[in-house]
DNA sequence: CGACTAGTTGAGGCCAGTCAATGTTGGTGG
DNA sequence: CCACCAACATTGACTGGCCTCAACTAGTCG
């Protein structure tokens, strides 16, 4: 029942969205051979974070499908039936809600070991769209499957809560952000945040690439695109950050997170 | 092991906050004999929806203490040890985070019927402050023991999914709300809300009384206090509604809705 | 090449914040 | 009961940060 054809039971739900071309939003399927959990560079980051062996075993098993996302492709839309959340293997992507007024909203930047489509659990159907910003990987997760293994697995239950939570709480802290802090501020603390996630993945956390454009941070920030842009421009004039476009090398840490904390 | 002193398990936790008294943070503790799911007037909005006889009654056995919450009196604090959730059977509470700027924001109105205490089962510690902001009734929902009987019920972990993630696209329209929205438009967005959760359970959803000070509304909303005395002021003079003190009534609901959706 | 997308920079206006004075409400104690 | 006080709320005048509109540059792709 899990062996064969394993790709037939949840991946449709994508496809009937997809108006034009056969694979869902510019999918592409991969054999199931190479990624698994045990190898898999974001495990610590990810859903099998300090499962036993056999206990990922399990997970992995259920994870049947790989595959790649190419830039600008959708994951999922806002309306598709929820059957799975998908583990970020490669790549970047973002999350938007349209407000009722048409326009799209940024509300969140997702980096490899980072699960998205937890926004679909509540109502099974997906409320955000999330678009890969480069080629991305992703493992699917299908959802009935995790939750009937969460159902005796005490373990993975506890990481799904804290991945589930950890979400809440990130918007929560963009609440606070978007609140009660200045432009300026806005972004440096985007920045740094992105630089310490980096961090985390190994890389260096003061020189990076940003796969948004301004127009993004902006909607993400909660600013305009000529704002963020101004700030860039004004960051780097007093010394704090080096910018090239989207590539970002930020001079001096200590100062931009003073320029975030100390006031009031 | 359930029967016998069910309160010293997961109760003490709130006790080392309090400093002074020996009650926590003002909680006095009441019998256990009243109030039951079966017959709770918010049943259909809490865990308990759409769940069996069986099942409720098993929910409720769990649910060994209701206790009263007074104005002003914390429920949970940041850091406290999370143990339990709390659905709250009668009155109001505010959730605030601290900015490391020092000052509390408002990060959530919730009213009877919900569930609060959800941002503490990340990292089991609480991050949120839970505030009465009227003379309140909570369950108490040990989380050891929810989680456990969620195990074998997949009827409740799909209720608390629901509730989980329910609190997490709250939050994200809130996100929205902040990023893109003027003050008169957030102003008129909370009061809507506020009229359709009042309506949800049953009371008139356009006369009521707000449990915030103008204070707390702004900041939840990201404002100055001023600046939603003077939307009140002038939503009133545009005769948009009624307001004395904390007392409103909506007088056109439809103008109301227009000014937040027709604009763009 | 032209068309298009992404980004930068400038000038001006407006919304909401800031500072400050005054009014209102509710609780407490004489 | 009233006087008093503190907390809450209202209103005004001013300011400044961010948005708006607009022009221009740079890079990419057919």
């Amino acid at each position: 029942m899990v062996g064969a054809a394993p790709h037939a039971g949840f991946w449709p739900s994508a496809v009937p969205v997809a108006a034009e071309t056969p694979q869902a939003h510019g999918i592409t399927a991969l054999d199931e051979l190479r990624a698994h959990c045990p190898n898999c560079p974001v495990r610590s980051l990810c859903l099998p974070v300090d499962l036993d062996e056999h206990a990922m075993g399990r997970l992995d098993r259920i994870i049947q499908l790989r595959t790649t996302v190419r830039r600008k492709a959708k994951l999922y839309r806002p309306g598709d039936r929820f059957n799975a959340l998908y583990a970020i293997r490669l790549g970047t992507f973002k999350t938007t809600v349209l407000a009722e007024d048409g326009c799209q909203q940024v509300t969140g930047y997702h980096m490899a070991g980072e699960i998205i489509g937890l926004d679909g659990i509540g109502d099974e159907r997906y409320t955000c769209e999330a678009t890969a910003l480069e080629d991305s990987e992703v493992c699917v997760l299908p959802w009935n499957e995790i939750d009937r293994l969460a159902a005796d697995m005490p373990e993975l239950r506890r990481n799904l809560y804290r991945v589930i939570s950890r979400d809440a709480s990130r918007e929560q802290s963009m609440m606070l952000l978007l609140g009660s802090r200045t432009a300026g501020e806005r972004l440096a603390i985007f920045l740094l945040n992105v630089a310490d996630r980096y961090r985390d993945r190994g890389y260096s956390s003061c020189e990076f690439v940003l796969r948004m454009t301004r127009e993004e941070i902006a909607s993400y920030l909660g600013l305009k695109l000529e704002t963020v842009s101004r700030l860039f421009s004004s960051l780097q004039e007093n010394g704090l950050l080096q910018v090239q476009g989207r590539a970002v090398k930020l001079l001096d840490v200590p100062r931009l997170r003073r320029a975030v904390s100390e006031r009031d």
